[in-house]
DNA sequence: AATAGATTTAGAATTATTCTAAATCCTACT
DNA sequence: AGTAGGATTTAGAATAATTCTAAATCTATT
């Protein structure tokens, strides 16, 4: 019943807020994060987006995935010094990197909480993010 | 008043808890570390090191540090993308990156906000560590 | 002293990413 | 409609940090 990802709209707003042009190859890399949030590398998302597009570059992909991030419709991720994982899920959250099998999932956090963690700040510290992220393991249950 | 570095004796300890041997690059890499606690890359520590040990090699600083960090005596720090940092601080604390000069900050956590980030996840994550970066900028007053 | 294993080393290799410069595509004017 | 000018895409080269490889060296123990 919810119309079909209306958030190419979105893309294109918040493209044109920032002056830049919406194209057929940031349209499929926004889709392609949207539609399977697993947080994928740029090259996961290239193997991706060429089934539709595939002519696409990784270039461009590393190009796109660079202005989504600029425009805030997508987050970079980092483990380590692992390769940069993209996510479209623009709550505040934390990730947390089951370190068996290398998949992220996104853990909620309570407002209260972040408001708490940047308490611990003393003064002459100006956070305008904070990152948080677990290491361990998943278990069955989830 | 108090020894010089005492902290020797915890390396060729630890070491030694892991089967390894000491030696004076192990030694030299670590003491490093303790005395300028700017959280320096593998690059700087081998600019450091080789004013007491010119013939040490780059790859043998890589070494040294994987080997530190394998025996818990130093905690490797990532922000981004950019090269890894080295702290020999083993209290639980974050970390707070300047993104404008680029230097690092421990930031002290108090064991019972731990525990509380900790309880966010739900069941079936089990985690060994919780990393916490804030990014943002310092000023004068600190 | 000999052996075996640990460690160091230089340089090659790898990986993810960015850079470069040319080609292509749009948009807005004329 | 035609074209100038900038934005975008592209392939491939370049870069940066790190790891790998294989040989040389060291060290502890027989």
């Amino acid at each position: 019943m919810t119309p079909n990802l209306p958030n190419s709209e979105a893309l294109a707003q918040k493209l044109a807020h920032s002056g830049l042009r919406n194209t057929p190859q940031r349209e499929v890399v926004y889709k392609a994060l949207l539609t399977k949030r697993d947080h994928p590398t740029a090259d996961d998302v290239h193997a991706r987006v060429r089934a539709e597009l595939n002519s696409i570059s990784l270039a461009t992909v590393y190009n796109c995935l660079e202005t989504l991030v600029q425009c805030d419709l997508v987050r970079a991720v980092n483990f380590e010094r692992g390769p940069t994982r993209y996510c479209p899920n623009l709550e505040p959250h934390a990730h947390f990197h089951d370190e068996a099998t290398g998949a992220t999932f996104d853990i909620d956090l309570p407002a209260d909480l972040i408001a708490k963690i940047k308490d611990v700040l003393p003064s002459g510290y100006d956070a305008e993010a904070v990152d948080i992220i677990f290491r361990g393991k998943t278990t069955a249950a989830r």
